[in-house]
DNA sequence: GGCACCGGTTACGGAACTGTGACAGGGTAA
DNA sequence: TTACCCTGTCACAGTTCCGTAACCGGTGCC
């Protein structure tokens, strides 16, 4: 399911993370080196990138600058991994973009926990996401305008639930993509086009005049942040 | 700014802790005691909570369950700070929905590291861009004058971010051409004159009189760095 | 004062983008 | 097996947006 990168030089511990990162249904890609981190980050898209700061070519660190000054991977997070247990040295992984740093030797277990810790949601939200009059109902795996139930298919609810989540955010198709069809899709990013004009046939009451899937031309979609609004001129 | 809710039942610690949080800049709120800390939280609402385990009256993680099943509580992000160091207890403390694990004893200064860690903005840079009366909503792809959407185009968008990203800062059209049109542009450089235009048009009150969009003769545009400094004679 | 240069403005043709209907392939249930 | 539904793609059309050329007025240099 989700992506893993993983770099550390270090023989033995890269299996044995990789073993029990794989066994926790991670999909792990990596090196053992520093060279060629950031293309094989461009090229594999991970979720989450573990670090090892000191390795023989080069500087977890500076990797770690790289990957935030690029705009398409600022946002991955990433765990150092390191032998440098100084004040001066965990300060500076977390300051400089880290978002943890676990010192050699460690836990396994415990930092299994920790990438557990990433990508848990955040609680984010009630189960049921409401926007004026249309409700997604997560567990129930359903949707209700005013009430009655309308009837979408799995890639439709799950377009429609990512959009919900953030109103008023706009995504573009590749990132709408990304989440919804996953890392490893095979589609043309007109799909998404297909599947928004599915969900306004079903949920709009005018479709030519959508009131809760706004497009934004040049970029992308967004769920509309209130119900009222009305288009201006 | 942000405010931080402090568990923690020895004094001199709470005390060590509330001043360097403080002296970053954060509101604390808290107590020495685990007794109504939830009712705490409630009234608080913290952005965050540094939970001691051992409490004297009662279990730091036993709070951390209720506050996670709390819907207006669950998304509050929970750094614990205990004297435990078992693997165990580290794993447990995670599993139950502490977003943070730091072992007694530790450095102040990492602690503060890992609480920015949680306020800091997704990397690059800040997703609202403001000067003056005029907004750039990154995620929501919107430009705000005094509150009021202003209605832009693609490109308009991307030249008018590039120039506020950095007021007060002069760029050549060549400049501007790479950063917002891309390296391999086709495009004249009087294009960008066409859409300075444009952005004054719908931005400036008086377009003849630009306050944003400064025109410096011979070498470019700025973004105005002041809403402020009235055109001197 | 004349002249070259520079930036502001307008209008227009073509390119790019989105909406939409139709369709093929694959999976599933009766 | 058959029929249906879901999925993803394509092609076409309407609309919007983009970029350019051209014209104009102002500025500063000689």
């Amino acid at each position: 399911m989700k992506k893993i990168a993983l770099i550390e030089d270090d023989a033995d511990l890269y299996s044995l993370l990789e073993y029990n990162l794989q066994k926790e249904g991670y999909t792990v890609v990596g090196a053992q080196t520093g060279k060629g981190a950031v293309e094989l980050f461009r090229r594999e898209r991970p979720d989450l990138i573990i670090l090892d700061i000191m390795l023989p070519d080069s500087d977890g660190l500076e990797i770690c600058k790289r990957v935030r000054a690029h705009p398409d991977l600022a946002h991955i997070p990433i765990l150092f991994l390191t032998a440098r247990a100084s004040e001066t040295d965990r300060i500076l992984g977390l300051e400089l973009g880290g978002n943890d740093y676990i010192v050699k030797p460690f836990f396994v277990r415990e930092l299994i926990a920790r990438v557990r810790v990433h990508f848990r949601e955040p609680a984010n939200g009630a189960s049921v996401l409401k926007v004026g009059d249309l409700e997604l109902d997560r567990p129930r795996r359903q949707v209700r305008l005013r009430g009655r139930p309308v009837a979408l298919t799995a890639t439709e609810f799950r377009l429609l639930e990512y959009l919900m989540s953030r109103p008023g955010v706009v995504f573009t198709r590749d990132q709408l993509l990304d989440a919804v069809w996953g890392h490893d899709r095979a589609v043309t990013d007109r799909t998404v086009d297909v599947y928004i004009l599915r969900l306004r046939q079903k949920l709009e009451d005018d479709p030519a005049n959508p009131s809760f899937l706004r497009s934004v031309r040049g970029f992308g979609y967004s769920f509309a942040e209130q119900t009222a609004a009305p288009a201006e001129v």
